[in-house]
DNA sequence: ATGGGGTTTCCAGTCACTGGAATGTCAAGG
DNA sequence: CCTTGACATTCCAGTGACTGGAAACCCCAT
């Protein structure tokens, strides 16, 4: 199975799969020819490695995981700490776009919208609250 | 007023101004001995930009937000416009985040996280369901 | 004149790829 | 046997938005 059919087989780009071996995550065998030859066993770590960066991990965290994944004697506490760090910048991302969301939408609902020069988003961006005038801004 | 003088006045640091400066977004003026020197029309664009970073406006919007703050007779329409784009960029990544957040909690909620090797994160990332036997991976 | 702090430029690195160029290999068809 | 086309290889460069560091220059106080 040559890196073409190992795309087709994983979802991932050539250029990806080349990328994870460059960086020393998945490392393929060669053929006496050059090309890269994917074994069952390579499949399955390149789909490991595809479903852990579609979670959102790290390619470090991709890393870590394989190898826990690939030592049978692993505990699950070291895995289930990754995932937990994970989660928690999820959640911290997640209530950040959340926060902008609200301030975003507050400004987005304010403004008119039309042919008049007055905005309330601009006037926010400037620093400018309660209708205070804004300072001559001196364009060069 | 210096770099220096316009990093603390503005909250950005140094370096993040002349790369401002560099990709053309706010030009500094210049001393006879080559100093950047910042009036407080520099001082509000820069604010500004901060602002509309901390937003998570792109640089590119920044940039166009930029010229409509500096354009009079621009119509609020078109700042609106830029807004409710973005608007809609956090509100797609705020679910595609919150859908992450519920698989891996509930992954992590279904791990022991002890010392034992038997992990549904790992199952789960390895691509098997229900007890599913794991194909033997050969480790090269 | 010397020291310390600020400033300048330029180059490189970050993260996870992605695009493109130049070249090499292979299987099928004429 | 030769060509064509699809694949493969490597290497270099670019993305976005900075950030770090080096070498050199400038200014002010002692």
């Amino acid at each position: 199975m040559n890196i073409g059919d190992a795309a087709k087989a994983t979802g991932l780009p050539p250029k990806t799969i080349r990328y994870y071996e460059d960086i020393k995550l998945v490392i393929a065998d060669r053929l006496e020819n050059g090309y890269r030859t994917y074994s069952d066993a390579h499949i399955h770590k390149l789909r490991f490695v595809q479903r852990a960066r579609g979670l959102g991990f790290s390619i470090d965290d991709c890393r870590a995981l394989l190898s826990l994944y690939e030592d049978r004697n692993r505990a699950s506490a070291e895995v289930k700490g990754i995932a937990r760090k994970h989660l928690r910048d999820i959640e911290a991302k997640i209530s950040e776009l959340q926060n902008l969301q609200e301030t975003l939408s507050h400004l987005v609902a304010h403004c008119a919208g039309d042919h008049r020069p007055d905005c309330p988003i601009i006037d926010d961006l400037a620093g400018e609250f309660q209708g205070m005038p804004r300072d001559d801004v001196k364009l060069h």
